[in-house]
DNA sequence: TCAGCTGACACTTTTGAAGTGA
DNA sequence: ATCACTTCAAAAGTGTCAGCTG
């Protein structure tokens, strides 16, 4: 099956170290410097060229050019400087601060797929003492790798250039039997969340290019609750869903209290009246005074309906304190008072529009935190900051993500030494200890409303090369599939349609295993699963079921097993075995046949893809043998790293976790795509888009 | 005993359907 | 009939808190 494997910045393959030091960046946006000079002083210089990619020169060029930038880097740098921390939930919690990207240096015309992952940045649990972060044991297992595609894949570079690009649909969930595809996390790990993107020739074939992103200031610790104020005020303050729990908001600490005490008030009366709703008779009061008191008590007692003689509430009876019920209400009206002053307050002094940057600044004006001034690199003084994370050079912009390099120079601030994502370098020596077999899933949403335009048709329109062939289909195609995958295992047969089917490359090279760290454990198996897309009507199924038959024929059964060998991320390897089914079925639909080495180049895609699709031309459908010799794709990011010479690294190394998209070789084909739109057929409609769960479950 | 997790809560924002008028 | 706009209700996203669990 197709795989993809995504290791961490360290073990990035030269193609990677190429991005980081030879793309161009402007002079006033400095790439993640400190990290990628690092290692690269520690990297061979066989590493620091740029890959070699002689049938894909142009590819090359592109590549070099890809940039991305962390568009709300500030608010994130804020967040690091104390120590970013993730709620993760049960049902899934959305990442706040999103991740809010800018691409640059994308081929308007070729289509490109986001994805988003997040790896942890090291082995190790924390604890929140002392105002800090401190490192408390071993991480746990590892949990099955689940990856977010945005919904807005495949689109063109122009879509993506066009737009700010969010991943705030993606969710993360510490329930490990998650079934809505969410990225499962364990609480109080740390964790680096990266962006991928991969060229994608359609959706069944990947493309030629990648690249691979990471922002260290966007590095935070997964929580289940709030273990800094500071980072409790950072989200009340910038989050608007969270607007209510702001000072001046109706959910303040403030209107809570008052809410409690109205309540107490309240429950407080509804006893008084319980006690002595006849009470409000007047008669009540006239009553001779000398009735024998013991008597009434008793009749009290025994019958709470009956008056009380007193006709009066009485605090000492009451289960409240003595003074209670005054006080409450007394301080109610004050609270009332005061919450309507500062309402009042507040609302002379508010302003539509930026509220939210205004209260952002006023929080950061408030909060006097040095970590919330410019100077971002420079961790907060204050001990309640978890480990700052390397940050980043002030800029925010990144070429893909650098390899090893990624060690940062920056000192770790005490009490624990935060290792930089990137500065694991091929440390995959780490990946040796990876607790298991990891698998990664892609989780593919249904497209959410996009602010922007809808993302461009997957397919291309036969009519002309240049512009999008496929704009007469549907805004997303929706293979619906329902194949189900089995959740890889280090051998790589999932039995599903696999991601293949969707993102396949064209010429896929065999992975290298990147150095000498590579344990059978370390390999993870990525599962893409497609969401539903919206049914489209112009998709057939069938179809797709038809093109990837081909492909199961050409799997041989155990083949794709990554290998074990010494290499430490042993890597899957199409190109042998799917060498000679590959050419066989390009002989048979040489249209279809996605030229890599002019991939990249050429804006235009194969002319064969319309055909692909049946319903919108009888051309002969895709073959999908074809991307297992797609040279370029995540995979082979750390195959070409040394296993044996680590660049340097300041931080402590962390095992590299290969996102791999793999294709079983066993399985079924027949049913491909069938449960990507099982969503639809059982009704399960999911608000922002639906997910696949590829490893063994469809989702939803 | 206690750290961590869970679910309910009240609030806010977002989303989409329904209604209205040009 | 179509389109644009407004209104409204439901859904979903927040942090908080009390209670539960191991």
């Amino acid at each position: 099956m197709l795989s993809v494997e995504m290791f961490p910045g360290l073990a990035l393959g030269p193609q990677r170290i190429g991005d980081c030091f030879y793309r161009e960046a402007p002079a006033h946006l400095p790439l993640f410097p400190p990290t990628c000079d690092v290692s690269a002083a520690g990297l061979p210089p066989r590493l620091l060229a740029p890959p070699p990619v002689p049938s894909e020169p142009t590819s090359k060029a592109q590549k070099d050019e890809v940039k991305m930038e962390l568009e709300n880097s500030s608010l994130w740098k804020q967040f690091s400087s104390v120590g970013t921390e993730m709620i993760i939930t049960k049902k899934g919690r959305r990442m706040f601060p999103g991740l809010r990207l800018k691409l640059s240096g994308l081929n308007p015309s070729l289509r490109y797929i986001l994805l988003l992952d997040i790896v942890p940045l090291d082995n190790s649990r924390y604890r929140f003492q002392g105002g800090g972060w401190q490192a408390v044991g071993s991480a746990e297992a590892r949990l099955p790798d689940r990856v977010f595609i945005h919904p807005d894949s495949p689109a063109t570079g122009a879509h993506w250039q066009s737009r700010t690009i969010s991943f705030h649909y993606a969710k993360l969930t510490n329930n490990t039997l998650d079934t809505q595809g969410h990225i499962i996390l364990h609480s109080l790990h740390r964790y680096q969340p990266r962006v991928h993107v991969i060229e994608a020739r359609d959706v069944l074939r990947w493309g030629g290019g990648q690249h691979s992103f990471v922002f260290p200031e966007t590095q935070f610790i997964t929580v289940t609750a709030y273990q800094n104020n500071k980072i409790t005020e950072l989200k009340i303050n910038s989050n608007p869903f969270a607007k209510g729990f702001r000072e001046d908001g109706m959910n303040s600490k403030k209107q809570r209290d008052a809410r409690q005490k109205r309540k107490i008030a309240v429950l407080t009366e509804t006893l008084d009246i319980e006690n002595c709703d006849p009470c409000d008779s007047t008669e009540l009061l006239q009553q001779p005074s000398d009735t024998n008191t013991d008597l009434q008590a008793l009749a009290l007692a025994s019958l709470p309906p009956l008056p009380d003689p007193s006709c009066g509430f009485r605090p000492e009876e009451a289960s409240y304190p003595d003074t209670q019920p005054l006080d409450l209400g007394q301080a109610f009206m004050a609270s009332q008072m005061t919450d309507i002053s500062i309402t009042m307050a507040n609302g002379m002094q508010d302003t539509a529009g930026s509220e939210v940057a205004n209260n952002m600044i006023e929080r950061s004006d408030s909060m006097a935190e040095p970590a919330f001034t410019s100077s971002f690199p420079a961790p907060p003084p204050s001990s309640s900051s978890f480990p700052s994370a390397p940050l980043p050079q002030p800029s925010s912009s990144f070429s893909s993500l650098p390899s090893s390099d990624t060690s940062d120079p920056q000192p770790s601030i005490p009490p624990i030494d935060y290792p930089s994502l990137l500065s694991s370098s091929p440390s995959l020596s780490a990946a040796a200890t990876t607790p298991s077999l990891q698998q990664t899933s892609f989780t593919f949403p249904t497209p959410p409303p996009s602010n922007s335009s809808s993302p461009q048709p997957l397919l291309p329109s036969s009519s002309s090369p240049s512009s999008n062939p496929y704009h007469a289909i549907p805004e997303t195609i929706s293979p619906q599939t329902d194949a189900s995958f089995a959740a890889p295992s280090s051998t790589c047969h999932s039995g599903q349609m696999s991601a293949q089917s969707l993102l396949i490359q064209p010429n896929q090279t065999l992975q290298q295993e990147p150095g000498g760290n590579g344990s059978p454990s370390d390999q993870s198996s990525a599962n893409l699963s497609f969401p539903n897309v919206s049914p489209s009507p112009a998709l057939h199924l069938q179809n797709l079921s038809h093109q990837a038959q081909p492909l199961t024929a050409a799997f041989p059964p155990s083949s794709f097993a990554h290998p074990s060998s010494s290499l430490p991320h042993p890597s899957f390897q199409p190109s042998a075995c799917l060498a000679s089914s590959f050419q066989q079925s390009a002989g048979t639909h040489p249209q279809n046949l996605p030229n890599p080495s002019s991939s990249s180049s050429t804006p235009s895609y194969p002319p064969v893809e319309i055909g692909a699709i049946p319903q919108f031309n009888p051309a002969p459908p895709y073959r999908p043998e074809m991307v297992l010799h797609h040279p370029s794709l995540l995979p082979q990011l750390d195959s070409s790293l040394p296993s044996s010479t680590p660049p340097p690294s300041l931080y402590p190394a962390f095992p590299s976790y290969p996102l791999r998209l793999c294709q079983d070789p066993h399985s079924s084909l027949s049913i491909p795509f069938r449960h990507l739109y099982r969503q639809h057929q059982h009704g399960h409609p999911h608000p922002q888009g639906s997910y696949l769960d590829m490893s063994t479950r469809a989702v939803f």
